[in-house]
DNA sequence: TCTAATTAGGATAACAATAGTCCTATTTTC
DNA sequence: GAAAATAGGACTATTGTTATCCTAATTAGA
């Protein structure tokens, strides 16, 4: 019910490996290979963060793609948002208010709840998915003691 | 993308419902009147309700549902889960690892994420959506003000 | 005991969103 | 000019959501 899409999924490690990778263009086709995901999908994903600025573009051979500011600066938000818009738990968050929306007692808690969740994904960073760097795999052991993860 | 299904949705209000009318069963034709829903399909919400035991039901003429425990200890992860499981960002976290699985390091990160998310929705609860008691009625501004929201 | 109101739940249809593919155009380096 | 790359429209397949329909079982009360 929360499920990211691919699209969204494929866009986050693609960009977690152009941030490994910053420096030279990394084409569509070596991350998809080296991914092992599908080079079409993909492509989709990657032009979509195109648009947002996310990422910049060269064509023709010896083209590809490379990360547009810190990943630190890019939040799994930003990554998401250029994906699809839809983060709305419910429907009057995102699109016009439902009609429902005159009477409705669920629209004002929910838009706090909406905040928080908003919260969670605005204040994780793709440095955050960085391959363990050592504060990285310090945090998320801390992490994953506190919240019981295997 | 995040959106909570209609089911899940129409789990929170008519939960939202009976809390206020604590005591004697509510029918679910009273709730779906009440509220402007489908009957139909707001029953099996509430048939999911009963299935994880947030509510009690019973049979037969002046039958109906009633709360189970009180809304400050009802989460709306509870609520969630008895609608419908899947709440997993990614489906490594709900089904069996994806093809990927082995070698992927996106894996980690989105279990910190994951473990977020659900945070937010566990310690949310079912008085929290109450109808503007004074102490929700100022949180509620309160957090309003601290988020932007209109 | 019969009736009416109610929950329980299976089956299925209609619709929407997601996932994935295919094809063509454009750009750029060599 | 050829090859490799991005750009993007169009389309299909699959899955998930939403909603309805129908029937059975239960129960209070006349
Ligand atoms: S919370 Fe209320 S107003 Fe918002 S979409 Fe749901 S029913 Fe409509
Ligand atoms: S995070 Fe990695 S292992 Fe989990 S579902 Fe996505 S690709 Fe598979």
């Amino acid at each position: 019910m929360f499920r990211l899409s691919k699209k969204t999924e494929y866009a986050i490690l693609a960009m977690q490996y152009l941030a490994e990778k910053s420096g030279e263009p990394v084409s569509a086709k070596e991350i998809a290979t080296s991914l092992g995901l599908s080079f079409e999908f993909l492509s989709k994903s990657l032009q979509s963060l195109m648009k947002s600025g996310l990422v910049s573009s060269q064509q023709g051979i010896k083209g590809g793609y490379h990360l547009v500011g810190t990943p630190d600066m890019i939040s799994v938000m930003d990554i998401i948002q250029a994906v699809s818009e839809n983060v709305g738990i419910v429907e009057c968050m995102t699109e016009s208010d439902c009609s429902r929306s005159g009477s409705c007692n669920l629209k004002d808690p929910m838009s706090i709840l909406q905040s928080k969740v908003n919260e969670v994904f605005t204040q994780t960073f793709l440095a955050d998915f960085a391959n363990e760097t050592e504060s990285n795999q310090f945090f998320n052991k801390d992490f994953k003691i506190l919240n019981g993860i295997n």
